[in-house]
DNA sequence: ATCTATTTATAAAA
DNA sequence: TTTTTATAAATAGAT
């Protein structure tokens, strides 16, 4: 933050990556510890340097008790019908998890305008496939968005710099670069079918470019 | 800090501690986002306000993850019976599940509530986007095998009425018309939860870097 | 939530 | 690591 703004990517010099995790580290500390007092709250930090070495803090208590408390805290959430969750038990917290996704894709079909429907046919599954494309555009549009910002931010930093800004454009930017999710009618009444498919196939992800092109 | 020094202790003005714990609270998890991207450091956050609503972050894989790796930093010796391979499935399995929801949670609190209420982050956009292809791909997987089962059972209704089979086939039915998801580069070895939830079967996968990778 | 006057944090250099 | 110092960021108080 002094004397030039900071790439927000991972520093490469070695020296300087110290140097600033030295002092970023210590900055971070003191403002968890400010919030806690001033707002009374209670906070743990537990920090892993690119070399495995811990540092933490628990502003109030041990960083123990706040773990239990943070499980706890998440237990809560997938406790659904009255019953107490288990953080002792990973096989049952994993049947919580199950049944917290059932009511995730409950809440996805309510969204999507179905609640009646709960077959499967291949009509079905197109319409899904044609709701997670709504979906992806809609996620899309937004990380175009968010980095369209950046680089416009990224120009003015260079216009104020310099006096001017003397870069050749890369990209146009146009409201036609903003994916615009296509519409479905409500008058289709498409059943909605779980959104958990079986497929044994797939083993690994990927990344963004899928032929979508802006 | 600004317009006047703070005095580091508790404020007393409810409305003033709100408002500074919802600013000092999206400052600190900023500036350990930027940390951990910096140094290349893993870094989890546990907030509890005074009235005991819980705030967390976890930079790289999950806070579950983290905590089990600050447990082994510290030498504690978890309370399980020994065994290295069985008990750590359901639990790696848990952790993974969790990072699956609160994903698709806050995608859902991001596309469908109001979404400029929740800051979601652009590398929380891109593990999304990720997401949801690879949830595409299992529907579209699922899609063209009902289509080929569909296709085989009008051929050999055909035979059966005409005792032979006599028409040209149209699509030759191969592995590579299903979809399968394919492997994208990564160094970092997080582990992701597939948007598929299968009972008896998942497999990791890649997730992308945290860093602004555009 | 948004706007600024200030206070803090910190990048670069030593 | 720590200090120095010029700047970038964060944020207190007001709106």
């Amino acid at each position: 933050m002094a004397r030039g703004k900071v790439q927000m990517k991972r520093i490469e010099n070695p020296v300087h990556r110290q140097v600033t995790f030295c002092k970023r580290r210590a900055g971070l500390l003191k403002k968890a510890r400010e919030l806690s007092v001033l707002c009374d709250a209670d906070i743990g930090i537990i920090i892993f340097s690119t070399h495995g070495k811990l540092y933490d803090l628990a502003t109030k208590g041990t960083m123990e008790g706040l773990i239990e408390r943070y499980k706890n805290a998440c237990g809560e959430v997938h406790a659904e019908g009255g019953e107490l969750s288990q953080p002792q038990e990973p096989e049952h917290e994993v049947m919580m998890l199950k049944q917290e996704i059932n009511l995730l894709q409950k809440g996805l079909r309510y969204m999507f305008g179905d609640r009646t429907a709960e077959h499967m046919a291949l009509e079905e599954l197109l319409a899904l496939e044609r709701h997670l494309e709504i979906w992806m555009y809609n996620i899309r549009a937004a990380k175009m968005q968010m980095m369209f910002q950046e680089i416009q931010s990224l120009k003015n930093k260079i216009v104020e710099q310099n006096g001017f800004f003397d870069i050749a454009p890369v990209i146009a930017q146009q409201n036609g670069h903003f994916a615009v999710a296509p519409v479905i009618g409500d008058h289709h009444h498409i059943p909605y079918n779980p959104l958990t498919i079986q497929n044994d196939y797939y083993s690994s992800c990927r990344g963004s470019e899928m032929g979508y092109s802006y």
